[in-house]
DNA sequence: AATGAATGAGTCTTCATTCAT
DNA sequence: TATGAATGAAGACTCATTCAT
């Protein structure tokens, strides 16, 4: 009960800030706008929490692991690698995407706030065991060395992000379709998957 | 007669501020940190630059408009559109990747402060027009529509500066090498051309 | 639970900045001033005013409707309109000179800060619809029109206001005294009143 | 020729400086901004004035005495006593009030920057001198002490030029007319003269 | 002599965090 | 336990005046 309103609030907590961190950015959103959005007096946040870094930290681990979850989940109903990939592309992207809050402060505090190398490291290393039993059928990858290969996942998982962001938060004449387009039109020619 | 503006020392201020922002972020740098570095008194920052954010955005569009001319520059003397491509990649390329800290500053603050989008825009269209002709004869490129062609773009040139900042400023396992050879592989496999 | 504002400091502010603006002027007067002379820390003249200028305009608004509520608690008490006179003339007005702070401020920062049309185009009336009653006996102001009855009400209480300002801040060879007296003596030529 | 020269700009940051400190006031005008409206550089102000203060101050004094001379000048033409009420009312006062700029600044500079009260007093001692042989056939002033005098003078003088001040400057339903109107009206009561 | 860049003490204000109630 | 007033170091920026050129 006491413990139900408590995770509320602190959801609250969550959720706010990231609008707002995502918004106006970690720097200019101050304490005092999340009291103002929440309606939570200043202590209450600080019962939850013990500083607004830890807000940052805890939205990026929180969502980032919770997009992990689901993607560990999927693999493992998962037949294929083909089925693995594709779940990669038409779930874990989608929802990735989806979230473009999480995103935009992914890309703005986690170098500083979380450490995003090894979430990136599992990440890669998780894909890059699906893609490597198929790479053999690819022209493209079977040339790749693992470090190329890294280096290619890591090329298109920042630069799909960065992309979207910039895509929504711009008038940039490209948007988050033709990217999901461009990415599974890249996996078609090189997998010799069709989606 | 009376002094005239002091070239040096607006160049002294960008170069401070630009190694300040891109280690410690533009919110965490202060015009005390800049005074501090420089030696040169608050009052004549302010000379030079009528705030900060003025500082942030001169590195930014002088850093870009730099790398723009020297692009421009080597394309005029290119011969083939072949050869403009192996520039982008052996010269733009190196070129942008050697400077980190542009790199950092312009991922982290050009959508804040300046018109990102219409440099995107402006660098894509000129890649696009050398690479169309080419693309006839990529497995790839020629089923791409303008608009998938534009995203690959983004996804390519955003990806590239985000990774290589990553790879740089945090433990992965993966270089710019690597990232460049990556990039190579993937235009010699579309593009039939040789680096 | 917790604090709550505590009414004597938002006095103790007031009280010293009133001092303060009226002694050395609004902008001369610091904010670090009023922190010394408070002993209050900065932060706290802040959680109870949100910046200078409000400061300022308190003073006046609080300072020139606590005059307004003693001039109509006892303009309710008073009989006639011969007796409004003379409490006008007894109270208010030696009320108001005796606070020649508020004065100060008043002369000097009402305009800017607040809207001094309205206090008194109301306090104009509040005196005229007291005084035109009694005006059929007056050899001077039954020739009168509303407009120059307002225009004589500014001029007087104005004309007042400074000169007893000046004369208290100044070498000047008139006192409050003096002002006082050729008023009374104003009315009771021209009212047919006596002191 | 050069002197010629000297005088047109000392001239122009004497104009340009009473219009800015009437509109913006004193504090709230920088060099800066008479820099930028004279169009002269920030070193010419320096040699043509020692400081800021200087610049209110000589605005003050030669608008005063500029004032008073025309005052003396019209008084030494005058014939009797009556010409000279009268040419201080149609005259004096017209020409004063024409000048709300310099208005604006006596009221709120004068007391800072410049020995007000000598001004006053000079010009109360010769307005008395005036109206003293004619106040015997006057009901109201033969009644007046020296004292009494000196303080209605101040009241009417600075009443006057506050109300028009603040007649010009706010939407009071008092104009410069109507208050003309009323003094033009007190002296026909009093000294038995017609306008 | 004319100029305008140089200067730095001083301005107002903010804000994450604490802790008295 | 819940609260929100209290805090003060630190922030960005200003501006009258000087003085090197």
């Amino acid at each position: 009960m006491a413990r139900n309103k408590d995770e509320k609030k602190r959801a609250a907590i969550l959720q706010t800030s990231k609008t707002l961190f995502s918004q106006k950015g970690f720097y200019n959103t101050s304490i005092s706008d999340i009291v103002d959005e929440t309606g939570l007096p200043v202590g209450t946040i600080y019962t939850y929490f013990t500083n607004k870094e830890e807000i940052v930290r805890v939205i990026i681990e929180e969502g980032w692991s919770n997009l992990e979850l689901r993607l560990e989940e999927a693999f493992r109903n998962a037949g294929s690698n083909e089925e693995k990939l594709k779940i990669l592309v038409d779930e874990f992207l989608p929802e990735l995407l989806g979230d473009l809050d999480l995103i935009t402060i992914l890309l703005a505090e986690a170098v500083s706030y979380t450490k995003i190398e090894e979430k990136i490291d599992k990440l890669a290393e998780l894909i890059f065991s699906t893609i490597k039993p198929m790479a053999k059928s690819s022209q493209l990858f079977n040339k790749f060395s693992k470090n190329t290969m890294y280096a290619a996942l890591m090329v298109y998982f920042l630069g799909i992000m960065n992309s979207v962001k910039l895509a929504e938060s711009s008038s940039l004449s490209v948007s988050a379709n033709d990217i999901m387009h461009f990415i599974r039109q890249t996996i078609e020619n090189n997998m010799h998957i069709t989606f």
